[in-house]
Parts: C-alpha cells; structure tokens; sequence
DNA sequence: AAATCAGACAACCGCTCCCGA
DNA sequence: TTCGGGAGCGGTTGTCTGATT
C-alpha cells in the first residue's frame, strides 16, 4: 500500500511511508512533550524525518481524535455546499467537520465530491432551463457559534501550538532519553488506541480549574483517554492540576516538581 | 491467471502567512 | 519598517488496492 520508504541523501532525512517504529517515536514525544517546535522536534524526538513531515504525519494521521472511515452523507453535503461558498480552502472547510483532516477533505473531494458538485451543477442547469427558473442547491448553515473570516485565517479561537505546547524549561536535558516507558502502553498504534473507553475505575483525578473533571488510571493510556475524551473547549484552555501522588512517575521528569502540584497547559490545536 | 485501469489516500513540495527581533 | 524563521495551506505526486477485461 505505502510507498517504498527512502532517504534524501542530501540532508540525511528520510522520506515515504512512516514505519510503525517512526510512528511510535513520534506519538511518544509529542504526548509528552508537545510540538513545541516542528523543525528541531525530530532531533529530539530521534527520527531522521524533517519537521514538515512529522507535522503532516501526527495532524493527519496520528492525532487524537482523528475520524476514520467514509464520510456520512451529512459531512458530504457540508463539504459540497462550503466548497460552492468558500472553493478550495480546505482547511477552513475541515474545521466544520470534526475529526476530518484538510488533506482528507481535499482528498475525498477529488477523488469523489467534485464528480458529484459538477453533477449536481449540471443537472441544476438543466432544471433550470427545463423549468425556467433558477434553482440554487447550496445553502451554507453553520453552527450558530462558528464563523468563516473573510481571509485565510484560523478559526479556532486558540493559540497556535507553539504558544501553549512546551511546559519544560530543561527539555534539551531529558528529551534525548528512551521512551521505553511508553512501550508498553503504546504497542499497538491504531484507532481503538486513541479512542476507546475508560473502563477502569479512576485511580486519580485530573481535575480542571473551572468545573470539568476528568478522569485518570494509573497508567498512560488512559492519561491520554482521559484528554481525548474530552471535546469540552474549555478543557484545552484552562491550566489541570494533577495530584501528583496518582500520576506514573514516568510522566514527571520533564516537568517542573517544585510544587506539590504541578500545571499542565495543553493546547486544544495539538489534540484537536 | 494475468494485465490493465481507476479510485483512494498518504505524503511531498512550494508558496504564503504570521510573528518576533 | 524590514527581514528571517517557522507554521500552515493547497496543489500535486506516487503507490497500493480492488474491479474489470
């Protein structure tokens, strides 16, 4: 199915199809550490990758919350009648369908929903020189609180990742280390890691500022569970304070341990 | 069974935008 | 105000899969 992996032999980086192995280094470092920086995040991370490549990989591949399988009717209609109103801004139109990529909107639209636009457009021409009239098949509706700029711009009323993402003052100094602590909690990188339930009874909270409280096992897949469950805006935008007595030590070392508690400050657009 | 073709989609490339110095 | 670096976006390519011949 993929490409054959192969290496630029100018700058050393490998290119194609992402292994497993590139996978897990990447989902590794990004849950722990965030992208706080695109460009230096594979010499850290340890993947002979450009940073353009490992932005593309985790946003639209291996990020949380990514919606796989086909498109429901509904989410087709939208793309058609945004893409009549706002042509190729893909981005923008993704925003309106959560879960779905750019990349994979833009995909599915060359690949099947331009076929059915160009159709739909042809048949209301000839509806309206049948019947004389004018029929208009697209009607944007948005969500009451969305908005479309008149410009490129980002929707998303957060900050990019790379206001919000790095929380560790010393990361050069243990970012280097192996994430063999996170073997056994990420072997299997597919969707039922990403998505599935807590089923376990919570041995710690992680508990937000305001009023939302989530859940956490003592273990790491259900830390990340317990942030991907979450589709609350402002769970991503208000600091948690982690008991620090039920979260795996493992998770402490880049983070600052002068305080009992300590803050972590997600950004929604990393996990989103 | 083998060859061909179209569809699907992961990934790359180049450009633009944005922000900080 | 200008400039450079990083991030984001959209266009395009390359390869695999399944259907068809």
């Amino acid at each position: 199915m993929a490409r054959t992996p192969s290496c630029d032999k100018k700058s050393g980086m490998r290119k194609g199809t992402w292994t497993a192995e590139e996978d897990r280094k990447l989902i590794a470092y990004v849950t722990r550490y965030g992208c706080w920086n695109w460009r230096q995040l594979p010499k850290f991370a340890g993947l002979s990758r450009c940073g353009k490549s490992c932005r593309l990989r985790w946003l639209n591949y291996l990020r949380p919350n990514i919606k796989r399988g086909n498109f429901t009717q509904e989410e087709e209609e939208l793309i058609i009648r945004m893409h009549k109103k706002l042509g190729n801004r893909w981005s923008t139109i993704a925003a309106e369908l959560p879960g779905r990529t750019d990349n994979e909107v833009k995909n599915h639209w060359h690949t099947s929903l331009k076929k059915r636009a160009i159709d739909n457009i042809v048949t209301n021409e000839e509806t309206k020189s049948t019947q004389g009239r004018c029929v208009s098949n697209y009607q944007i509706t948005l969500p009451a609180n969305s908005q479309i700029s008149d410009t490129n711009g980002p929707l998303s009323p957060f900050s990019s990742s790379s206001e919000l993402s790095s929380t560790s003052s010393d990361h050069n100094s243990t970012a280097l280390d192996d994430f063999g602590f996170l073997d056994s909690f990420i072997e299997d990188v597919d969707e039922s890691f990403w998505l599935h339930n807590l089923s376990n009874k919570p041995s710690g909270i992680v508990q937000n500022h305001t009023t939302e409280s989530f859940v956490m096992d003592n273990d790491f897949g259900s830390f990340l569970d317990a942030y991907n469950e979450s589709t609350v805006d402002s769970f991503w935008t208000q600091p948690y304070e982690v008991d620090m007595s039920h979260v795996p030590t493992e998770l402490l070392i880049p983070l600052s341990m002068e305080s009992e508690n300590f803050s972590i400050v997600y950004d929604k657009d990393i996990w989103s």
